[in-house]
DNA sequence: CTGAATCCTTAAGGATACTG
DNA sequence: CAGTATCCTTAAGGATTCAG
């Protein structure tokens, strides 16, 4: 299905995150969230993974969000659901070529944040500091 | 490069987002919520800037949300509030040394959001679609 | 095993009014 | 101008139970 050339009203151009009813903004706020951030970056340094797997691995997380993340995701086209109807069953997800396209920005977002995150806690410190001293 | 001469009671290699309480999700959750994007992204762009002008160009943002959002990135160390005590008061903001660490990470990701739009869009009919004829 | 469905509690977020 | 404070509504999210 490579219909690409159907709806050429909206440039590319024009869509804008800083644009109030913008689409663009709503797929930031998804990849961008709590969840999605962490799935996607499973996926993308293990390849295919179970649904037991990835909730071992995103420590925390609950049955209800996770399923919410991966469909979310789904419905983006970042990832693939595969049912295998063995007993038990079994299901997989895999980034799509889409979703493969976001492995790089989303890496680069969370080294970012294990790479900085003692000068994160450094400035909390002195802010808490800064602002604690109001006598 | 091996940190050696600090605080030796955690290496960095052991921070993980992966984690249930660390501390890098929380600073990945930051930076990557709906607001803040734009915020870090818009003070990347233009340099400092005021309040008034950023709750224009975040076109939507409430007052509430603008100034939360503007906290937690001072907390962190991401940005500076600098009050200018004239009449009427001006306050700008400007991204710290540390905030700029980030304009690349995050300049790819809302440019990503832009540039894949349209296959989101596309794959998300697609769901629809396939999801709605449950007969 | 992989969820869907329910209930319930907390947090997010908008609207409005008011202050230095 | 740049917020703070308050109220209120909605949404996020956890816990639990049940089903294919």
């Amino acid at each position: 299905m490579v219909a690409s050339t159907q709806k050429v009203s909206e440039p590319t151009s024009s869509w804008d995150p800083y644009a109030r009813g913008c689409p663009s903004r709503d797929v930031l706020d998804h990849i961008g969230s709590k969840w999605a951030v962490l799935v996607l970056g499973e996926l993308g340094r293990h390849g295919a993974c179970r649904f037991t797997r990835l909730r071992q691995e995103l420590a925390g997380v609950s049955e209800k969000m996770l399923t919410q993340t991966l469909r979310t995701l789904e419905r983006d086209g970042l990832l693939v659901r595969t049912v295998y109807p063995e007993a038990p069953i079994r299901v997989e997800y895999e980034l799509t070529p889409l979703g493969q396209t976001l492995r790089g920005p989303l890496k680069a977002l969370t080294e970012w944040s294990v790479q900085h995150i003692e000068e994160v806690l450094d400035a909390r410190e002195e802010y808490d500091d800064r602002t604690a001293k109001r006598s």
